[in-house]
DNA sequence: CTAGGGGTTCGAGCGCACTCCAAGTCAAGC
DNA sequence: GCTTGACTTGGAGTGCGCTCGAACCCCTAG
């Protein structure tokens, strides 16, 4: 597969592609006879796993450790799963974060769906739209 | 409440409550005789919005235009309220891609526990400590 | 044989959200 | 009166994660 191809398959631009190769993240390309890169389809997981680590937010810099890992070997499998074990415990964090948010939302929003009923009441106080203001 | 006092109530530092208020976040601060800003406290709350705003991941550009529907008074209490809603979507999409993401770490973790195991009771076949390699 | 549409490299540029620096002002305590 | 420390401004710098441009190469179809 050619970096295009990969590129629309993985959803990364060629661009990205490259950038990740030349950062570490993703590994030496091996090329075809003209130099360029030729990809085994088996990358496509590797995107697809990083994308998920990228998704719940974690930063480059992480992803480039674990990535050193697995390129260590076994013997790292126990610290490849502390660093996701740690990952998780902080996405599990961040979601509940984000549900507390979510209640002072809409309670916010709850606030502005009162009070433009208050405004729909009153109406007439102050744009004569009601019966009052007929004619 | 000068604009120290303010940075260590609302956990912003005195950079960014400037900087804030010259993109427009936090309105333009009245002075002392001195020419320092002086805060009342009921900024606090306005800040801790924002930041929760901040936290659900809405970019500035879209705070902006929260503050500035805000600062239009009450005609636009209709736009602002959509606006939330709008993002109290996203937030709970958000959500629900963290959730499926944690999943797919939680899989991820499990193979590794499992690889580990097996790694475990095999070992004597690589490092000879179980007790056919006793002596 | 030539045009097109891939691909290659390197380095610069961008958008975001700060963060910091320099040089100066001002108020309060010793 | 002098020091200390918090404040002022404008503009430059930072870190992240891309994103793009320029100039070039190479394979294939017409």
């Amino acid at each position: 597969m050619k970096i295009g191809e990969l590129a629309k398959r993985s959803g990364l631009s060629t661009h990205t592609i490259r950038y990740y190769e030349r950062i570490g993240l993703l590994p030496v390309a091996d090329r075809d006879a003209g130099g360029r890169r030729d990809y085994d389809a088996e990358i496509l997981a590797w995107i697809e796993f990083l994308d998920r680590l990228k998704t719940t937010g974690m930063p480059i810099r992480d992803m480039l450790r674990y990535a050193a890992l697995r390129a260590a070997g076994d013997a790292t499998m126990a610290a490849r799963r502390e660093q996701l074990e740690a990952h998780r415990d902080a996405v599990r964090a961040r979601v509940a974060e984000l549900q507390a948010c979510l209640l002072v939302l809409d309670t916010k929003i709850d606030g502005y769906v009162e009070a433009e009923e208050r405004m729909q009441t009153h109406e007439h106080d102050t744009r004569n739209t009601g019966r009052d203001a007929a004619e």
